[in-house]
DNA sequence: TTTGCGGTTAACAAGG
DNA sequence: CCTTGTTAACCGCAAA
């Protein structure tokens, strides 16, 4: 009897320990799993006042372009200014400040500041002014110090550059004058808080494309983790999805290849098809995916699994591939079509393009293209918004992983489409 | 003439 | 100090 009543008590005593062990696991990992639900939603903020920024500036440009071809402002439903919930980012939104750019310690040149294009309305300006609220965090260096004016353009800027001279450069395919396009630029650029003059912005372009090119000639091995020259992933998505994207479309009405071969690579302006990847879909198509915490993030983008073989790989090929394979054909119809017809298209499905780009993004290949290796790359285009200093490389890594990626399922997504609506899509991509 | 592009130079910053 | 990397700005040329 005894000898029951001991087993029964060791036996209850190992079932409580038992019992106890279990709750204490399951609190563990309902904690992880807390942390990781909170890192999710944190980045479907994230990411849900980006979209709305990339909407907002893309409707910006579309009205700016609408404006521009049919001459006469265009009153838009302001339910494009999307009351933007208070993105969870740190940075407060602080006066989109004008006037540190005024003392341009370059009165020969008489820097003139692009303050009212005619071309864009304050409508445009208005409706885009939700999107990037990122301050040009330029007076980091003190309030007197002048730095933000220095010239010198922060590295926000320089991206921001390459943001909207890549969304914009589809409009200017057809050899038409250039002027507008930078003055354009430089409007947006004034919309973000950046006061850089269309020349400014042009001479920008200009010199980090040369630099770019000069480094990628120069075969100097590049760590690619370089804390300088933080445009060039940028740079190198870009020119590299035009590439492939180019490759990809088989029509080619670029017969110039022979001697602009260089050029094209290096110049994203003559590739029409590839906009859809040169303005990558804004990252909504991935809110999902996002249950990765941001710890895990830093895991991956520093060296590990897929990250590190594209990594490689891009590495390997790009000294080939880069300036060799310029010669993407990269006509597809939008190239073909005139800016008005676009323009019509884009008229019909404008009211309803945030849908369109949702279902161009989930029904196209590339989304499950994307989907098995992307654990993490929930975070894209945002990076290049709102990466503040520090992840800055990382990010902007990310985003360079992440734009090839896309690319590749871009250019497969729209070879498989047919010609018509190539360019509507792509038209509508470049857009977005 | 305009535009794109390559070359150049001076300045700046960081590192040795 | 010098060297190296990066950048802004200017210049000149060639093509459209």
């Amino acid at each position: 009897m005894k000898q029951v009543m001991e087993k029964q008590e060791a036996m209850q005593q190992r079932f409580l320990e038992t019992i106890e062990k279990r709750e204490q696991d399951r609190m563990i990992r309902e904690e992880a799993w807390k942390r990781q639900e909170m890192a999710r939603l944190t980045r479907e903020h994230e990411i849900m006042a980006q979209e709305r920024a990339i909407s907002a500036s893309r409707d910006a440009a579309i009205i700016a372009f609408l404006q521009k071809i049919t001459g006469q402002t265009i009153q838009f439903p302001p339910t494009v200014v999307i009351p933007a919930a208070p993105p969870p980012q740190t940075t407060p939104p602080p006066p989109p400040q004008p006037t540190q750019q005024q003392k341009q310690q370059h009165p020969p040149h008489s820097t003139e500041i692009v303050r009212h294009q005619p071309t864009t309305n304050p409508n445009v300006v208005v409706a885009a002014v939700p999107e990037q609220q990122h301050p040009p965090q330029e007076m980091i260096s003190g309030s007197g110090s002048f730095d933000s004016t220095s010239s010198r353009w922060p590295k926000q800027e320089v991206l921001a550059l390459i943001k909207l001279r890549s969304g914009l450069e589809s409009r200017y395919q057809e050899a038409g004058p250039k002027g507008p396009l930078w003055e354009e630029i430089s409007t947006g650029m004034q919309r973000m808080g950046y006061n850089r003059s269309s020349k400014r912005c042009k001479e920008k372009w200009e010199n980090i494309n040369k630099y770019f090119k000069k480094v990628k000639e120069s075969n100097k091995k590049r760590p690619e983790d370089a804390k300088t020259c933080p445009y060039f992933h940028q740079l190198d998505a870009l020119y590299r999805k035009k590439m492939v994207g180019g490759s990809s479309s088989s029509t080619s009405s670029f017969g110039h290849q022979s001697k602009q071969e260089d050029s094209m690579a290096i110049d994203p302006s003559p590739a029409p098809t590839n906009l859809q990847v040169i303005m990558p879909p804004p990252s909504q198509a991935q809110p999902s995916q996002s249950h990765i915490s941001e710890a895990e993030n830093k895991n991956n983008n520093n060296k590990s699994g897929t990250g590190g073989n594209m990594e490689e790989q891009q590495q390997s090929s790009s000294k080939e591939g880069y300036f060799q394979e310029g010669n993407s054909g990269a006509s597809t119809a939008s190239a073909l079509k005139k800016p008005e017809d676009i323009m019509k298209e884009l008229i019909e499905q404008h009211h309803h393009h945030h849908h369109q780009q949702h279902q161009q993004l989930v029904t196209s290949d590339y989304d499950k293209l994307e989907e098995p290796d992307s654990d993490n790359l929930d975070q894209d285009e945002e990076d290049e918004y709102d990466d503040d200093e520090d992840e800055d490389e990382e990010e902007s890594k990310m985003a360079y992983k992440i734009q090839f990626q896309r690319q590749n399922a871009a250019g497969a997504a729209n070879s498989s489409k047919g010609g018509g609506n190539a360019a509507a899509n792509s038209f509508l991509a470049m857009v977005q």
